[in-house]
DNA sequence: TAACTGTATAACCACTTAGTTATATTGTCA
DNA sequence: TGACAATATAACTAAGTGGTTATACAGTTA
């Protein structure tokens, strides 16, 4: 396999990548894709969703439409949003793979001995 | 294929992703983690190589190194840090696949003219 | 029209963060 | 030992962020 030589990138394109980083780097904001995920839904049944104000899930909603994450749509009175970039969900999975890696490896350096059945421990 | 079903994560995992994002949604930082991709480095030869000030620099690795994505190395007097995790330019890379989609589909958003070589364009 | 509903925005606050400057710490060498 | 070099930390500042409350706005219905 050939190891890919990679050109730096510039001061903009590495501020643009923060950016993204950055919408992504809350955890209420990934509850609410996480919601979406499961399907289109309007503002007030995902601020019940995420137990969390009207107001601060649509200003959450901004700033994940504003990074081309989800779609709008009016219908009626109600607006409801929806994924609309996919990949971001492929960020967390692999954000989750490393940090079950690390707990796993961490898990390991709490026990010294061999792991054995509860039943056979004395107690 | 079969659409994976996604179990909901709890609010503690969301906060560890969210944590790990939120190492990654700095300039400096990414700027640092692509100067280490070349291979291990010190702290001065590393802020010279970013443009900032030592302190600085010592800051960001020391949060980089916590995140687990950074190995410390000491030598006599100079420290070496490297890249512990590669899994970090994945995310990376997708972020800027995304990007650059999303440029490339802006970018035919400017011109309603098929492209011509510029040779051929009137001036 | 007026009342009501759902969403967006404004104003504000507590908190965090990236950077700077100054200083402490640690290791090397004369 | 003392002088020096490399790194880490402390203290501070300016800017940004997530949340709340109050209010504006838009759409529906009577």
């Amino acid at each position: 396999m050939t190891k890919n030589k990679r050109q730096p990138m510039s001061q903009e394109a590495l501020q643009l990548v923060a950016a993204r980083f950055k919408v992504l780097a809350d955890p209420m904001r990934l509850r609410i894709l996480q919601v979406l995920e499961a399907g289109e839904n309007g503002v007030s049944a995902l601020a019940e969703a995420v137990e969390s104000t009207q107001p601060n899930v649509s200003k959450h909603l901004k700033i994940l439409q504003e990074a081309g994450m989800l779609a709008r749509r009016q219908e009626g009175n109600t607006v409801y949003y929806s994924i609309s970039d996919p990949t971001v969900f492929e960020l967390c999975d692999a954000v989750c793979s490393t940090l079950a890696e690390r707990f796993a490896a961490h898990a390991s350096a709490f026990s010294t001995q061999p792991i054995r059945p509860v039943s056979n421990r004395r107690r």
